[in-house]
DNA sequence: GTCTGCACTTACCAAGTGGTAAGTGTCCGC
DNA sequence: GCGGACACTTACCACTTGGTAAGTGCAGAC
């Protein structure tokens, strides 16, 4: 692994825990055994690093996204799935869902606004394919936004909640809610949209 | 309104908009036409003052939670409208609403971490109430805290979401999911407790 | 050898950080 | 008129911030 590479790997973990100002570069390199200005040299500025690492997480996703949409046709099954992935990735990579959140909450745009050109796209799928699962039922865009932001919403903050609810409650309560979440958030999805076909 | 109120209602804005860290007691003095000392004069420190905000915030959020408490004794009913309590004071302090996501999000324990005091017995509330729903059904407490955080996930991600959909898509997209919003959630705990009594 | 590019260092900077100390003015009870 | 509590100020502190400048050491190319 590249010290550019470690670097970012780095400083993901870092912001995600603190976030962009309770950072320093310093910081991030002292982690590493390195200097702050190895850093500056590999990146020039803490905005641009920052700006490498929410491009890493989202590239991720969006691979991820494109493959479930490149194999499933099937609209209820690739919404379901698309949710569904982005749950797994999440929960596999729970900085990354960290720092997702913490790019949802910041309302300045910063660093590229990174969370932008994946997010976008990404929601625009999610609320077409919703839209061509019953083409009966009218239904407008801000309907359907409300849905996906419902699916959405449940699967990120769950994947956030590790350090609080296991602070809170111990980790063993959260792995057992881990457990059944999945299940949970595939028979929301499912009673939703089979509601709404009636 | 006095001083003292009004530094808690302005730092309560920056530190939901920047965070912690993001945010200088002089910025905030400076909001107010008044010098950091002054801030310093009242709250002797950051820490503190970022502790009366959660304060001010999650005694808002247990207050009205005790309220429903006494007055709805159908567990079904009183789960419901927990959850939409919850939801309608984020959609009405969006602020507050984010100041607690940050929370959520920091892992180190801060300023007293005011949002266990107030998080924990809310969602053991939740829980319990949950499990008394149906006892004839097993269920265990991760489960039920499973099913917990899907509400509570899809209201807090929602009533976050406002400045990030509004720079996407427009507000105008964004408060036609509004207006949805509070149904969807309605039928996403009703339709999650029905099937689930089967 | 010497030159070049690269990874990284030490040294330094202006600006900003949270916080302390010591006032300054103003109102209020007496 | 006076003493003290109160709200707030200026002045200052040690320290940290992101960033610049100028090297240093070391690989490979010629």
């Amino acid at each position: 692994m590249s010290t550019r590479d470690q670097f970012i790997a780095t400083a993901q973990r870092l912001f995600a825990a603190k976030g962009f100002y309770g950072v320093s570069i310093a910081a991030i390199a002292q982690q590493m055994g390195l200097t702050k200005q190895a850093l500056l040299h590999h990146f020039g500025s803490k905005e641009k690093l920052y700006g490498e690492v929410l491009q890493r997480i989202s590239g991720e996703l969006m691979a991820c996204t494109d493959e479930i949409i490149a194999s499933r046709v099937d609209p209820l099954e690739r919404l379901t799935e698309l949710v569904l992935a982005q749950y797994r990735l999440q929960m596999a990579d729970q900085d990354a869902a960290r720092l997702i959140m913490r790019e949802l909450l910041d309302n300045e745009p910063r660093a590229g606004a990174a969370a932008n050109w994946y997010l976008k796209p990404y929601l625009e799928t999610l609320v077409d394919t919703l839209l061509s699962i019953n083409s009966a039922r009218e239904r407008s865009r801000g309907q359907a936004l409300a849905a996906i932001y419902q699916f959405l919403g449940a699967a990120h903050y769950f994947a956030v909640s590790q350090p609080t609810l296991g602070r809170m409650f111990g980790d063993a309560l959260y792995n057992e809610a881990r457990q059944h979440y999945e299940e949970e958030l595939r028979q929301m999805i499912e009673s939703r949209l089979t509601i709404a076909a009636r």
